[in-house]
DNA sequence: TGGAAATTATTCAAGCTTGAAATTTCATGC
DNA sequence: GCATGAAATTTCAAGCTTGAATAATTTCCA
């Protein structure tokens, strides 16, 4: 670990390097929260809907056969308690069914009713355009640049969080 | 607004268009996050503290002669009320003072206390490291453009949310 | 002046989020 | 069988976030 001369090795950076760190972070950072207050506000607005509602529910849509909390919560990386109470409200309104898992007791299967797809299916297909609104004027090239980018991001730190990958 | 050559008319996208803003968000959405959760990971372990109130002492230690419940809140694109109960923990942690604006009755004028100024500080300067740690490897190159599209993406869409622009 | 409208801030209810503790059930080894 | 630890989920307290309602003050202008 840490090689001598590793971009990110502990010892003094160089300050102009740093500079340009902050200011990549802080605007991307300030982008993408802006696309997400757009999305919330649409959700909002025109589903009366709210973002962690419409992450869960995309999730429930990809995997038809159903997935347990755990899987749920690890899929949207996000806590375990976390999810309880987002899935209550959704069953409260019809959106979701809990049904237990055959041979264990512990754990319980959630799954999107038919109701609950349809409705994703439109809240999906609107979200597409919102997205598609803001991102769709890139450059073919300039926005494969960027996926490329963001990959290397993801993957460019080994000094916190070594997590799992992706899924 | 609208023109029939805009690469955003309302009219039939192209789905490979769509399909490609769609993953680009959601990989600088997935990116996004994970830095965040670094952040926010750091930010409790080695100084016990939120990104929240990380946000708000930066504001306030920019602003040395303070700023107004308002202008902090629109300076973090947060609601009114959110912004009070932070500023109330900081107050009572002592890193964070309240003073009545002259001439203004309704306004009050929120500012860092020495000690909050000093606790910021130190906070900011591990900050800049972490984020370093995992911009900091780009090449340079990379790193100008991603900045310059990302400029793009903020101000490439006039349908929702005409908010303020930069302060 | 005097009153409608705008500004500033707090309060409120509802929901999101986390990490930790508690609960129940399962699996393993002895 | 049975204890011990692992796994799945919920509960909990604390804090964050929003949009709406309220309250206090200031501004504007007729």
């Amino acid at each position: 670990m840490s090689s001598k001369t590793s971009p990110s090795a502990s010892r003094k950076p160089e300050p102009e390097r740093v500079k340009q760190s902050l200011r990549v972070w802080l605007k991307m950072l300030k982008a993408t929260k802006h696309v997400e207050a757009v999305v919330r506000e649409n959700l909002r607005v025109e589903f009366d809907t709210t973002l962690p509602r419409f992450d869960v529910m995309a999730a429930l849509y990809r995997f038809e056969e159903g997935l347990k909390m755990s899987e749920l919560s690890s899929a949207l990386r996000v806590s375990n308690g976390n999810v309880t109470g987002i899935i209550e409200r959704l069953v409260s309104d019809g959106a979701v069914l809990r049904v237990p898992v055959a041979g264990d007791k512990r754990a319980m299967l959630v799954r999107l009713t038919q109701r609950g797809r349809d409705e994703f299916a439109r809240m999906a297909a609107a979200h597409e355009l919102w997205i598609n609104e803001i991102f769709g004027s890139l450059p073919t090239d300039i926005s494969a640049g960027l996926l490329a980018t963001l990959d290397t991001i993801e993957h460019a730190q080994g000094l916190y969080s070594e997590g799992e990958h992706d899924a």
